[in-house]
DNA sequence: CGCCCCATGTAAGACGTTACATGATTGA
DNA sequence: TCAATCATGTAACGTCTTACATGGGGCG
């Protein structure tokens, strides 16, 4: 009943909130970084916040001390931790893909410090598996659309597919990168 | 006050009422194309076509002939073209690449059909020289993060990095193309 | 006749956007 | 003291999701 359904800025505050954080603190990461796709408004912030503590993912606790300002300080939870987990070691599907990058590679990101190197493979492994099909549909797409669509349409449907053989390379080198890692000394 | 603020929905839709459609025709672009991202339930289309009617923008006409289904065709009126050609032809900004490329993308492969080839090569241009900025400044972030960041967070920042890159190969090369084809016989 | 696809729609709820509001603290 | 920034919130609004509902028409 209580972990519902997470939506994307929860998981990236789940994610940030590794490090303990006041939500001021996690706006400016919204805004200043080049996570500029998720929301920095304190209307979007402040409400998911309240939502993933009443689903007891995590706490906050009013920064205590004389002189300071008003802070709340929000840590994850055990539980918190567990769902974040959870969401980076499920196997990526098509629908990742289909629905954009933006999900998978947050996950990515987390993977490492939320619940290692292992599982930042797994995922590159599991992305590599689901993108070679997906890759082969849309080459099929770009046969089938060459002969009636417009030039501009044509080269739209290629930049998608240029962008995903992109995205393929780079997860092979990041395998590579990982293994060396792994193989020198699995920390 | 008639067209406030039309969200991508609403434009993709636009774009693919320059073929008149009903809305079923437009559902089913939407589930099988590569035109995933954007939602093909009813409950998200007839509404947005319902706006944009209100707004003007597009028309609908219940089909007759005796044994058919009940199906309403909705085409541009003059008014949503002008909408759509003033979308198309807005310059690119740094946000747009930063909020993803799915509306850049969506607004060139209109471009053609909308408004013609020098407006698909003037996106293109647009793209380019809104990229250059943009890459510097991910490269610089990649440079700042090298020594603090786990290396998976890292890898995931290369990922965006690359993948930018490989959007402006991409343009280079349609550049390319639009040029050729223009200097061959611009129709 | 029953089933599935066509084709359209509505209702409830969740979420994000925009804009406003509040107060405390720092620095000029 | 005045402005800017820190830090948190709320309210209205629009849109998407999910789920349900409706009926016609082809097909076995």
């Amino acid at each position: 009943m209580n972990t519902s359904k997470i939506p994307a800025l929860g998981y990236a505050l789940l994610g940030l909130l590794m490090k303990p954080s006041s939500g001021y603190d996690l706006r400016k990461v919204f805004s200043s970084t080049s996570m500029k796709t998720y929301s920095d408004s304190p209307g979007a912030i402040y409400p998911a916040l309240r939502r993933l503590q009443e689903q007891g993912l995590i706490r906050g606790k009013v920064e205590e001390g004389s002189g300071l300002r008003r802070r709340q300080i929000f840590r994850l939870t055990s539980k918190g931790l567990a769902e974040l987990k959870k969401w980076i070691t499920s196997p990526i599907t098509r629908e990742d893909l289909e629905s954009g990058l933006r999900t998978v590679m947050l996950r990515f990101a987390f993977s490492e410090t939320a619940v290692g190197a292992a599982a930042s493979l797994e995922i590159l492994k599991s992305l590599e598996a689901a993108l070679q099909p997906h890759l082969q549909t849309m080459r099929e797409q770009l046969q089938a659309m060459k002969a009636i669509a417009p030039t501009s349409g044509r080269l739209a449907l290629e930049c998608g597919i240029r962008s995903y053989e992109a995205l393929f390379a780079w997860a092979h080198y990041a395998i590579t990168v990982y293994e060396k890692q792994m193989q020198g000394g699995p920390s």
